[in-house]
DNA sequence: CGCATTTGACCGGCGC
DNA sequence: GCGCCGGTCAAATGCG
């Protein structure tokens, strides 16, 4: 019975002082909501929609992961190379940090971006069960919010995804989980009661500020498809979003039916 | 004991 | 140049 629709990181921009630019993702009307975890393919709108822009780079911290793939994250590379690295000095684990910053993303060279896409979830665990396999890797405190931000990464090797997670301040109920990249395994896990059952997906992860202006937004317990439309052309008519999508995604439940089936 | 999480330090980008 | 900020790293710690 959840519905939900969503953005290419609709949440992160105004999170880092954007000036009300937002990009979102176009619909997907027969996309599934496995499949948008499991991550866009060149055939669907999420990759072909996005683009760079300055708001999204600074939304993405201006840097993203780097593109090699021996960069990717996985337990069992990480406990070897840790144990290695334990034996350093703190001077040569300096180092090797610098090494490992610098080497995915030299200046002047274009940065790998990852598509990424934001939704809201009403959910009373942060960290939502979407069928795969999560390492957190760190956390920060969101500026102007009690709750802080979560960190996650495909453990699976060579999938260098990555997912923010962290409660709206407005509605702490709310969790706004953005994902980025796209997974090249398959989910390891069944996604049969995903998110659990305290969970509804509500709608785009939508700025602080929007929410401010329009708590009627995910003040359900369920998300109105009909009336999530009406409030996005809502949105559009305050010039608040640019990239608004067509209207035509209903079957977008449809989609999120087979994910609660 | 092996793995995941926590947490403080660090890095680069950006604005002033 | 400096400080702020978002994102990442990795040692320390916790847990099964």
């Amino acid at each position: 019975m959840s519905q939900g629709l969503c953005y290419r990181d609709a949440a992160t921009v105004p999170y880092s002082g954007g000036d009300g630019h937002l990009e979102m993702f176009d619909p997907l009307p027969y996309m599934s909501f496995t499949e948008i975890l499991h991550g866009p393919t060149n055939d669907n709108p999420l990759s072909a929609t996005y683009g760079p822009s300055k708001e999204e780079e600074k939304a993405a911290g201006g840097r993203e992961t780097p593109a090699t793939p021996n960069s990717s994250i996985s337990s069992s590379s990480d406990s070897s190379k840790s144990k290695k690295e334990k034996e350093s000095s703190i001077v040569k684990h300096q180092e090797n940090s610098k090494k490992e910053v610098s080497k995915g993303k030299k200046k002047g060279e274009q940065k790998e971006r990852q598509p990424r896409f934001a939704f809201m979830t009403k959910s009373e665990v942060d960290h939502l069960e979407d069928g795969y396999k999560w390492r957190k890797y760190g956390q920060k405190a969101v500026k102007n919010s009690p709750y802080p931000r979560s960190y996650y990464r495909c453990t699976t090797q060579k999938c260098n995804v990555k997912k923010r997670v962290e409660r709206s301040f407005q509605d702490p109920s709310i969790v706004i989980t953005t994902y980025e990249g796209q997974h090249n395994h398959h989910i390891p896990a069944t996604l049969r009661g995903l998110f659990g059952p305290y969970t509804t997906l509500v709608g785009p992860a939508l700025p602080p500020e929007l929410l401010l202006q329009m708590p009627h937004l995910y003040g359900g317990t369920s998300f109105n498809l009909y009336n999530h439309q009406l409030q996005l052309q809502q949105f559009h008519e305050y010039g608040l979003l640019q990239d608004i999508i067509p209207h035509s995604n209903i079957s977008q439940k449809g989609a999120l039916g087979n994910f609660y089936n």
